[in-house]
DNA sequence: GGGCTCCGATTTTTT
DNA sequence: ATCGGAGCCC
């Protein structure tokens, strides 16, 4: 009787568990009642594998094992089987005094540890804990990336391994600055072998756990290999000694830290009990090592990841990790999610062939609920303008079928191939935003102003001193600097140090009174940040430096970036401002230099701005988008040039396009173009290997009008070729801009950094153009250029399709037809029609540069501004 | 010690 | 095309 009544409420409550997880799928369930031992989630695209980590974690929390356990704690009486049955059919929640009996071993929050490698994708799953959890639980859950992880484990035990609780984090340029120093000081020619690539072995080799010394010992293969087993010894010495760590170094002494000390490797498998890793398709083998350190006796370790989508080879993953793990940990449960929610079936499919042709792979097929869709949209462009503005066409359309700008992305392959597109899109009024690239943080002016925050933080930091000890110019020069290191390596001591008590020297006597000057700033700073606010002492910083007063008299002198490089530092102490709110009482200037070390471009991708987001494909893994365009499609491009002579290269960049392919829910369109100028030279490409291994059936080609030698163009391109004037010529206009606004300083990605950073989203460009006043030389001036390279490449290439259309692009008679050239005058009231926002009326024009920018209320979009001379407009009717 | 000019390299980069 | 680095001149 009694067994009969436990066996019916064991029955029950899992019932009632289930219907709490009621809409994973059956795989995703079994994956989230999987709680103990090691388990092996192969999640394909789009399949739902943050739901599941997130919900694994709540059952964990809620229920513990209980599922499918037939465990109850105590006799079970009429009572507790009816108020579970009520529970279920009325979907509400049990009886709090059943608690007890729907848990087992349950797990507190803070037990659970899930790592992840992006900022962005921690903050989705705290967030989402939070939403499931509550506040409270779920705020406790240690939820974050590999290397924010590592700098909690190391602030509290680096004193143990001989660095200052304060250490610094060193960014790339930190590293390199500390290797070029390496080469001088053994004299070695960086000719023979480049700085990068030392730090790029080194960086190897950490990812691989191999120690200076056993780097040392290993007979190199060959000189440059013995030359970086060389620098790797003393390029480490030179952060111990300055109390820094670099990216690697993070993992690599969290892993030596955990590996050496009992007692802190127990603290942690005794306070997580359970371990979750996500993306572990992209971990290396020390972030294996560091995962199996942190695991404890039970084994309760959890990854989730995607051979197919492990695109980090280059940076040191070892698909292994992933192909190995059930050999490694030996009753391992693996569950594949394949039923992607995210695609048509059309784009599924094509993702599928495509990487069906890599032979390193664990297999798995992709399926879906979700309709055909369109077939993929595959377009070949003549040259990289055509392609933008085939992309712009198809933006054009869908927002006049009532689509958002936010639901489009472009992703390419390189950065570079964002300039044509952030070009056109800049002259034609899209609103867009360009991620990747410059970060804020990597500017020199904000480096130098958080290099001197960092000294004062860790004083013992030289790289850092020597990068501001003369910026702004104080006298300092490198004889100097030379001489207080040599005296600090006597010393066995710091270089500031050294400069504390500068006038005890007399090798220092000639540059004592700057020296002293310098030591008297940085004790101010001591100062400003003993007795002010965090973000007042940032803005001291810019001000008891001299930094102010320098790009003040740079602005003086007309130096057109100082400016901009002034606001920049404006907006580094509102960054600051925002860090405090945020931390309130445990705002720390560690803590704020620790953040902008680790948190990089695409964490502040903002996707609620009304804007289409231009990326590379690494960067858009993880993220989705209802339209992508995978541009660049090209032998040479895409898979790259580089990458054509490894097998084992070219199955990487398989499933980079894999990555790229399963980005799109909706519609996917992938364009190749005939040539592409690239680094200055133009180049005919064959269509990319991966559209070939598309079946025929999934795919719609298209060829650019202009490559079909028709030389009526219906549609828009009749438009186009009206409206923008001069083809190259109103290219190299708008390129011509785009340097001037971004005063030099900054590449094609900074500027749609400082576009979109200053602008509001929807405005477009026309309000930032309006702003800086006019004076960009080249705007306005519809004039052909001179032929310049890309004719001569062009002709040098020469075949008959080629000649088709040299027109657009030289400046040859086509394109200089009076109507293409004569400037457009418009007055408010006129009805234009433009190419993507579609019909609107003209509110205020404004002259500019020999220009007018124009200010249009449209139909389908609201008011945007855009430039009358290039952007894609046409006057329809006059008021 | 500071500034200018010429030369060369130039995939991808969650941290 | 474009940026950064090294070398040269004041």
């Amino acid at each position: 009787m009694a067994t009969d009544l436990k066996q019916e409420f064991c029955a029950l409550r899992d019932t009632y568990i289930e219907k709490q997880f009621g809409r994973l799928n059956e795989m995703q369930r079994k994956a989230v009642f999987t709680t103990n031992g090691p388990l092996l989630i192969l999640a394909g695209a789009g399949s739902g594998k943050t739901t599941v980590l997130v919900n694994r974690i709540a059952n964990l929390i809620r229920f513990g094992s209980a599922h499918g356990s037939g465990w109850t704690p105590r006799e079970v009486t009429e009572d507790d089987v009816k108020a579970l049955r009520m529970a279920i059919m009325t979907g509400t929640d049990a009886p709090a005094w059943l608690d007890g009996m729907l848990r087992k071993d349950a797990v507190r929050s803070w037990n659970v540890m899930a790592i992840t490698f992006t900022n962005k994708a921690a903050g989705e799953l705290k967030e989402r804990l939070r939403n499931m959890l509550g506040g409270e639980e779920g705020d406790e859950v240690f939820a974050s990336t590999f290397h924010s992880a590592c700098v909690r484990i190391l602030r509290r035990w680096a004193e143990q391994i001989g660095y200052p609780r304060s250490f610094t984090i060193y960014d790339t340029d930190d590293a390199q600055r500390v290797m070029k120093t390496v080469y001088k000081e053994l004299s070695i020619d960086d000719k023979f072998f480049p700085v990068k690539s030392a730090i790029n072995q080194m960086s190897r080799w950490k990812d691989q756990l191999v120690s200076p010394e056993e780097a040392l010992r290993t007979p190199a293969r060959d000189t440059k290999g013995a030359i970086a087993a060389k620098v790797y010894a003393a390029y480490e010495k030179k952060l111990k000694d300055a109390g820094a760590f670099d990216f690697d170094d993070l993992i690599y002494h969290t892993v030596q830290l955990l590996a050496e000390h009992d007692e802190v490797r127990e603290f942690y498998q005794n306070k997580y009990r359970y371990l979750l890793v996500d993306e572990y398709q992209d971990t290396s083998v020390a972030q294996f090592r560091l995962v199996s350190l942190l695991t404890g006796p039970e084994k309760n370790i959890c990854v989730v990841g995607d051979d197919d989508q492990s695109i980090y080879r280059f940076r040191g993953a070892t698909i292994e990790n992933i192909l190995n793990f059930e050999r490694i940990y030996p009753g391992t449960k693996t569950i594949r999610l394949e039923q992607n929610y995210r695609s048509t079936s059309n784009i599924l499919n094509a993702a599928n062939c495509v990487i069906q042709h890599n032979t390193e792979r664990k297999g798995k097929t992709l399926w879906t609920k979700n309709g055909e869709g369109d077939k993929v949209h595959v377009y070949t462009a003549e040259n990289e303008q055509d392609e933008a503005m085939h992309i712009a066409d198809v933006i054009g359309q869908h927002l006049k079928a009532g689509g958002h700008l936010a639901d489009h992305a472009v992703l390419y392959r390189m950065n570079a191939q964002s300039a044509p597109i952030e070009s056109y899109f800049t002259r034609a009024g899209i609103p867009h935003k360009i991620v990747g690239g410059q970060r804020f943080n990597d500017r020199k002016e904000v480096k130098d102003i958080h290099s001197y925050m960092s000294i004062v933080a860790n004083p013992r930091d030289d790289v850092r001193l020597r990068r501001i000890i003369n910026e702004p110019a104080r006298k300092i020069g490198n004889t100097t600097i030379e001489v207080i290191a040599d005296l600090a390596a006597q010393e066995n001591t710091s270089m500031l140090e050294i400069i504390s008590h500068a006038d005890q020297y007399a090798r220092l006597s000639r540059s004592m009174m700057p020296l002293l000057k310098f030591w008297q700033i940085y004790e101010r700073l001591q100062e400003s940040l003993e007795t002010r606010t965090l973000d007042e002492f940032a803005s001291d910083v810019i001000e008891l430096t001299g930094y102010k007063a320098m790009l003040e008299q740079e602005v003086a002198k007309g130096h057109e970036d100082a400016a901009d490089r002034m606001q920049n530092l404006g907006q580094l102490v509102n960054n600051v401002k925002n860090y405090c709110d945020q931390h309130g009482e445990d705002a720390t200037l560690e803590g704020y230099l620790e953040d902008i070390a680790l948190i990089s471009d695409i964490d502040s991708y903002n996707e609620s701005a009304d804007r289409v987001v231009l990326m590379t494909i690494h960067s858009a893994k993880g993220l989705e988008f209802p339209y992508v365009f995978l541009i660049g499609m090209e032998e040479g491009v895409f898979p790259s040039e580089m990458s054509k002579y490894s097998e084992a290269d070219l199955e990487e960049e398989r499933r980079l396009a894999y990555v790229g392919i399963t980005r799109a829910k909706q519609e996917l369109y992938i364009s190749d173009s005939v040539t592409r100028m690239l680094y200055g030279r133009t180049q005919r490409n064959e269509p990319s290997r991966f559209l070939r291994e598309i079946e025929p059936e999934y795919m719609e080609e298209t060829r650019s009008p202009a490559l079909e030698r028709r030389s009526q163009m219906g549609g828009w391109g009749s438009s186009y070729s009206d409206t923008v004037p001069g083809g190259a010529s109103g290219y190299s206009g708008a390129s011509g801009w785009g340097r001037s606004r971004t005063g030099g300083y900054g590449s094609g990605y900074s500027s749609g950094y400082l576009n979109s950073e200053y602008n509001g989203g929807s405005r477009g460009f026309g309000s930032e153009y309006a702003g800086r006043g006019s004076s960009s030389s080249g705007f306005g001036s519809s004039a052909p250029r001179s032929t310049g390279s890309f004719g001569a490449g062009y002709s040098s290439a020469g075949t008959s399709r080629n000649s088709a259309k040299p027109i657009n692009f030289t400046g040859t008679p086509a394109a200089q037809k009076p109507a293409a050239n004569t400037p457009k005058h418009y007055e408010p009231g006129d009805i234009v029609e433009h190419k993507v926002f579609g019909r609107g009326k003209v509110l205020k024009v404004k002259p500019a540069a020999g220009d007018q920018i124009v200010e249009i209320n449209f139909e389908k979009v609201g008011v945007k501004k855009t430039m009358a001379n290039f952007a894609p407009l046409v006057k329809i009717t006059e008021e």
